[in-house]
DNA sequence: GCGCGTTACTAACGCGCGTTAGTGGATGTG
DNA sequence: CACATCCACTAACGCGCGTTAGTAACGCGC
């Protein structure tokens, strides 16, 4: 249809030109609701003559004009965790319903990088900001962020000024140890993260949660913090299971340690999801598919944290004043098969 | 310092007047070179009123005005596979440096997403754009892209009229292979993809030519061409090993079916980077660095290519007639555990 | 013939800014 | 003292568009 052939930027009054109408009426043609009174066959020429010149409205020109972007911006870490790229996914699809274009802008996470990418973003007249990082944990922003409805995802304000989008660990904790629970075990080790940080304390809650409810003691022997990376689960795993009481499941608060724990596992001729049951955390597909057997784990669910933000947004648009919120979105549990059926009675 | 309650825009003429000068005395300030004869006084009386007010350009009205919007766009099918961010990365690096800023979008890759990107990108009036894949192939991008310099990354135009930046994946094949092949290997079993598509032939063409360069006759026994998942690696590798002449290491072609490669090698009592050497491609971190041991593997470049990819823009712009090209660029080898050292003499 | 309501448009302003063509005063030159 | 330079600025235009206020032509009832 376009035979445009090179950058001859087509304007409106061109087209009106062409139809032999004014640019006013281009305008109201393209943007107005049918409430004008423009005959339909007008509108038809000025389509006609749109599609034949290859008109393409100036998002800038038209932004300037009618004091509204359509932008929303997105700062996020994605390429640090681009397992975290869901979140722009999310954010991009629930942007396109609204009628919104997403300004996305990576950040090391540095004060001068976020800065730099937030001067951006404004400059640009964004109509709502997105922080997102690639970790859950408390952020502090440079101030410049009192200009714009701005939510954060995957993280929130250690101010508590700002609205954030978290998931619900301590549920996540609670289905993955209830899954094992169901499964029968009543062993359960439990390899956890750094205790301090958000996704520990919460995955922790939930799994103390699910013992008590099913009449378990916490047996803190059963407790290993590390860092999260594979060859911490390797370790902590072999340790549960040369221990004096070895556990007959493992719940891992990061498919990375599962990864470690099943060559631990492996190792000791233990076969997983018969012998041992495991479960992981963050589904990380490339990892949970992947593994040997597929590991049943707790999703992190970026896409929807992404969409909620963005949904948000345009609430707080609307009303600026919305008190500070933490809103939360639960952490599915994904089936696959390293975890056995419960048993059939003992 | 900025001290802007909300909302409240600050424009060119609030400055003007906050100074008592007029409008195009600011924007000479703020844009000149030195070059117009405005004394350092004013300049700093200028400059400090900007902060004092919050004063931030309007991105928009300045694109209208200076008829350049300084916006490069980059359309990608991260989401999908989102290993390849650092092609971002590396965009948004360049882009900085050249005074540029990333509109970035996302594509499911299907036509319509493709155009609507596109479109979107063109109204904002982008002076180059950026197309990117997750995995190396020919596309065919809707005609609109003629309006702008265009170039492809990880990509090519099956029409070829456009620029685009690839990875030099015979080279990788070579490389990969003349590692092993230095170790002392001489049986080198490889799982190559499918053998149509482009990283498959570039590939094998640098595992063959490493052969011939050694002296190694090629066993076609020895190349297995599968789907690139992990489980298909394992099952690829265990006809290797349990056939007539087994191999003493195995070439994957991504670091997934390594993962598979591992499990089998395993299971046989095999200790790999010692009885079994092994070489991935893709260099996939998570998986590579977290495998054990870690995995030895060839690294797709992303994010040079997205640099480069940036850097050719600047150059389309300035003269529109450069002949399509293919830029490639070199993958290379990233150094773990899983290769044995060379054999001290036999 | 007059007043009035529709219908189908258009003139003109302003969004925030870059930029060109000046302007009015101070300084130097013969 | 007339004249040319500089210096330090400013008025005014236009970028592409949304939008408000208006206009001109027509039909209709009385």
């Amino acid at each position: 249809m376009e035979t445009n052939p090179r950058q001859a930027k087509v304007t409106m009054q061109d087209v009106a030109n062409h139809v032999g109408v004014s640019r006013t009426t281009v305008s109201f043609v393209l943007n107005g609701e049918t409430g004008n009174g423009i005959p339909q066959e007008t509108r038809d020429r000025v389509h006609r003559a749109v599609t034949e010149l290859g008109y393409r409205p100036n998002a800038g020109a038209r932004a300037l004009a009618s004091k509204q972007t359509k932008l929303y911006g997105l700062i996020t870490e994605i390429v640090i965790a681009p397992y975290a790229a869901n979140i722009v996914r999310g954010a991009e699809e629930q942007a396109a319903r609204e009628g919104k274009t997403l300004l996305i802008a990576s950040t090391d996470g540095s004060i001068d990088s976020d800065r730099r990418a937030i001067e951006t973003m404004l400059e640009h007249r964004v109509e709502g900001l997105i922080y997102a990082t690639s970790w859950h944990r408390g952020v502090r922003l440079p101030a410049l962020t009192d200009e714009v409805p701005t939510v954060l995802v995957h993280c929130f304000d250690e101010a508590a000024k700002l609205h954030s989008v978290i998931p619900d660990e301590a549920q996540g904790g609670y289905a993955a140890t209830m899954r094992l629970i169901g499964a029968g075990h009543d062993r359960i080790g439990f390899i956890n993260l750094d205790p301090v940080i958000p996704a520990a304390i919460g995955r922790r809650s939930g799994y103390i949660r699910a013992l008590e409810q099913a009449g378990i003691g916490l047996d803190e022997k059963l407790v290993i913090n590390e860092d999260g990376e594979a060859d911490q689960g390797y370790r902590a795993a072999a340790a549960l299971l040369d221990g004096a009481r070895p556990p007959t499941a493992i719940f891992c608060a990061t498919d990375r340690m599962a990864m470690g724990a099943y060559d631990a596992i492996k190792e000791r001729g233990f076969r997983i999801g018969d012998d041992i049951s495991v479960v992981g955390f963050d589904n990380q597909e490339i990892i949970a598919n992947y593994l040997r057997p597929s590991l049943t784990t707790v999703a992190l669910p970026f896409r929807q944290m992404g969409a909620t933000g963005v949904a948000l947004l345009a609430k707080l648009a609307a009303n600026r004043d919305l008190a500070p919120l933490q809103h939360i979105v639960e952490c599915p549990l994904v089936e696959r098969t390293s975890v056995r059926l419960p048993v059939p009675a003992s």
